[in-house]
DNA sequence: GAAAGTATCAAACAGCCGTTTGAAACTGGA
DNA sequence: TCCAGTTTCAAACGGCTGTTTGATACTTTC
């Protein structure tokens, strides 16, 4: 590694240790020390520890939002689509995005679990305002597919499945450690992603 | 409220706030603060702020696991039961526990959720340690509702269950209020666990 | 009513936090 | 080579954290 990324250097270091440990668990200090790199390094590029945490997910979200808005603008919007088909759509587009290094994904969607779980109101708040319009586009596919469901089992089943996939995810590691030693279940974090489909579209299409 | 019930005090305000705030992001003064209690209090009464987080879940979830065991106690486990009715179960003991004020059963939804979202290793372990046991229990018998599915699906799809459950319940509140701005969608607290219950027995019966 | 035990109190402790400072070390262009 | 601009650095800042202390007040017991 070279010497003019300190960016870089406080990123990776930053990624890895909020998606171990949460953002108000870890302290500039230790993100400056794994990323070998001075303390004020982080306030000089960055501004503050906020700015910090959302470009991390800046660095991460941009790309995959990009990718998932131009799926999305190559649909046909006539017919209807088929629930397994949309949320496969969300899916490929995860796995999609180009891995900087192995654990990658595992660390992208310990990530957008906290985003959600921890009480960082800043980060909601430029969360929604950066990229709400992109999942709102997605959610109201995702209503399209299911045309017979009522408003609110729609809008409550939203939630129930941005929850498996949230809490399974951020926790996905250890999920996978308990999986191979209690239950010889191996699985990658595609494999559970896909092992997910197939659960969301039933409960979706569940009578009430 | 009397004088010499400094522990109820306390207990009460540091479950409202963590339930408001986090464990972390809740400190030792704001709770005395709110209980109008001296700081010293928590460390003389409960030894330190880990052991106050215990003691909270401890006060909510003894009656309720003892509940929840007796249920368990009384069904015939010979014949087969319907997922629904397993479901159900839980729900119903949830539901049952008996409220100390209103909103009571939000804010314990909103505690069990962070006790799995926040990073509080010492609580895991207490949990799992504490009441391990029947949820375990509980696991076994949510699985012998579902003989057909594979081992390893009816191991992920217990998280993907969990994960709905907590996530939904750890934002409940802010969730109600989306609903009724945007979607004209009002359900109590109640009622979005019972909307659970198809959602999640559709899912677990889907086949692979 | 004195002694023993329990509970409350203000005050201070050491430690970590995010942020700021001002000097030093670099960098590329004139 | 000199200068301006950018980046790095050690050090310190004020503030908040959980915990401890020792004195004081209240309760119970004999």
């Amino acid at each position: 590694m070279g010497q003019g990324d300190t960016v870089k250097k406080i990123l990776d270091a930053a990624e890895s240790l909020f998606a171990e440990h949460g953002f108000a668990e870890t302290s500039l200090r230790s993100i400056t020390g794994k990323a070998q790199v001075n303390l004020a390094a982080v306030n000089y590029h960055f501004g503050s520890k906020k700015a910090l945490i959302q470009a991390v997910f800046a660095r991460y979200l941009d790309p995959f939002v990009d990718n998932l808005e131009r799926c999305m603008d190559e649909l046909d919007e006539e017919q209807v689509p088929e629930v397994e088909s949309v949320l496969n759509l969300l899916v490929d587009q995860i796995v999609a995005v180009e891995p900087r290094h192995e654990d990658d994904l595992s660390t992208f969607m310990k990530l957008l679990g906290l985003a959600y779980s921890q009480n960082q109101g800043h980060l909601k708040h430029y969360l929604t305002e950066a990229y709400g319009k992109v999942f709102h586009r997605y959610f109201l596919l995702l209503k399209s597919a299911c045309p017979n469901l009522p408003p609110a089992d729609m809008f409550w089943r939203t939630y129930f499945i941005l929850g498996s996939a949230v809490f399974t995810m951020s926790g996905v590691g250890t999920l996978q450690a308990i999986g191979r030693r209690d239950f010889a279940v191996d699985d990658s974090t595609t494999g559970i992603l896909r092992r997910m489909v197939p659960f969301m579209a039933a409960g979706l299409r569940a009578h009430t």
